[in-house]
DNA sequence: ATGAAAGCGCTAACAG
DNA sequence: CTGTTAGCGCTTTCAT
């Protein structure tokens, strides 16, 4: 690197001293026109930048946030990330994304480093195996998305979640009244989320006087890795007549199943929903989670917090939108 | 924010200087056993963790990588920045997504804000309308991916790409010997990569003797708005049997039509692999790169730049596959 | 083996 | 309106 310039050298080429450099940035009201000029001059000459560095170093806020999800690769956390990345440049701020791959440990490291680089704060998509995430962080704000808080934490942190439950409830429903006689379940038993869908789905079940049984609900692991096992094997035993997978994750590997096996007649919801699904040769029911605005959301809420450390914890669910195809 | 635990603290439980903490942390050789011992009591005992502020501020590296891409909502990039970041989290790095939306102001703007942050290097998949950045960054390392650098930047800095014409030329070969007898176009003008697969596109139709006009050939705008309507277009004045997109949102937009036309005699041939394809009704022909490789080559090459900033430039040529649906 | 002191680039009292 | 000074938390000579 070659050396960067400071606010020394402006200083210098201007005639005035640091602070007064300093203070056309910052207030400029308090400098005569004149020195403005001065300085502001001597700025582009040299193509003076302030460091981020040193700024934060004083003013104790890096004006950055972290995001900690389970996997960019998901296109749910994709969108929401981009929601969260839009509204925080708006802002002036940085996102540093953090995988955990809902590996509890990975999780700890990484919020562990943006407590080290000081984040203003982190948005977080937890993996539901810290019960104590406050003490983690020490008092940087934490705003829960998609999995709620759970233990010391639970009422602690504000959060932006949707009605899991609610929209399984309406996907199976929905799958019930194209005529489904045998509705079966893969959910991935993740943090929260696994267990409320699943609860709409068996209240979907009773709703219609469907029995609920056991055997008919497969967990999956998180990798997906026997997603295609479970699947077949649900299939195959229960003689299934429609199948509702628990996030778009499994609905793929349910795909590669039925591809694979050319079983034509399966009904088909999920929850989540993906452009994609439109072009599929099975009409899929899904539950469209408005992840964008979860993401623009979660920073809104972070940045109200900050401004206003004091105020009581929110709570906020956004809707989903069922889809039928 | 509760007052955060300073190296001086350490220093005054342990009873020693704060130089003795920081060599504890540094370079523990220097240190005699039980110092080291006492200071690390007082770390745990207080739970102290050393500001990654500080030390950049010190040591001028920040561990932190830029990445600035188009947009994160597409695969691709995804992939590639997943790439990225589990490359960068083995080594300590933590990596800063930037989407430009191929708009170059805002490319700017986030270059800018990285140098502010004084990043450690970037990774860049260039809009191609800034000529120079060598002069926004410095002597910041650089490294492009997806895209050429062009003019003064061109034997500037290391590359990692891919072989366009090689991989549009394989697709659209494999079309026609599929049977088709009249291939058009559909492709993205972006920096480099438009041109270079539109060149393959050409290549392969002069291989089979098909003559090239110039109205089958369309060029989408980024945001791909126009895209069904140019498509639609094609289909219809030029009576084509394949189309040849240029990319994996194009082919989005293309099926859209289809579906909505109901035409369903189209072959279909696209740039980019997405595992979806396997389940759409066109037997999708596609030209798979390696984004999560590419990546992870990235930001290798920009370690090996960073230990050693006066090595040759390199440019790395990774192989794509084509994958016959 | 350890400590004192300077300084990374910036901002915020405090004086004048 | 402007300058002087101290200090954010850390590392690194230079002494001892």
């Amino acid at each position: 690197m070659s050396k960067q310039v400071t606010i020394k050298q402006i200083a210098q080429y201007a005639g005035v001293s640091e602070a007064t450099v300093s203070r056309v940035l910052n207030q400029p009201e308090l400098v005569s026109k004149q020195t403005i000029q001065k300085v502001k001059d001597g700025m582009d000459e040299l193509q003076y930048r302030p460091s981020a560095l040193a700024q934060s170093m004083r003013n104790h806020t890096t004006k950055t946030i972290g995001v900690v999800i389970s996997n960019v690769l998901n296109p749910f956390f994709t969108t929401l990330v981009r929601g969260i990345e839009d509204a925080a440049t708006k802002r002036g701020y940085s996102v540093i994304v953090c995988n955990t791959d809902e590996n509890p440990d990975k999780e700890q490291r990484y919020i562990n480093m943006l407590v080290d680089h000081q984040a203003d704060g982190i948005i977080l998509a937890s993996t539901g195996n810290h019960a104590n995430y406050h003490s983690m962080v020490n008092d940087m704000p934490l705003v829960f998305i998609d999995r709620m808080p759970q233990g010391k934490d639970a009422n602690l942190y504000d959060t932006v979640l949707v009605d899991n439950e609610k929209g399984s409830f309406n996907a199976v429903d929905a799958l019930i009244k194209q005529g489904a006689t045998r509705v079966n379940a893969i959910v991935s038993p993740v943090a929260t989320t696994g267990t409320e869908r699943l609860n709409g789905f068996r209240k979907a079940l009773t709703a219609h006087d469907f029995p609920i049984r056991e055997q008919d609900i497969a967990l999956d692991d998180y990798l997906g890795q026997h997603t295609a096992e479970l699947a077949l094997n649900l299939i195959q035993t229960n003689q299934c007549d429609a199948l509702f997978c628990g996030n778009n994750v499994i609905l793929m590997n349910v795909l590669k199943v039925l591809k694979e096996w050319q079983i034509g007649d399966m009904k088909l919801a999920v929850f989540d929903d993906q452009p994609w699904f439109d072009f599929v040769q099975y009409p899929i029911i899904s539950v469209d989670q408005p992840a964008y605005l979860i993401g623009t959301k979660a920073f809104i809420t972070l940045m109200d917090r900050l401004a206003n450390p004091d105020r009581p914890v929110t709570h906020d669910i956004v809707r989903t939108k069922l889809v039928i195809r």
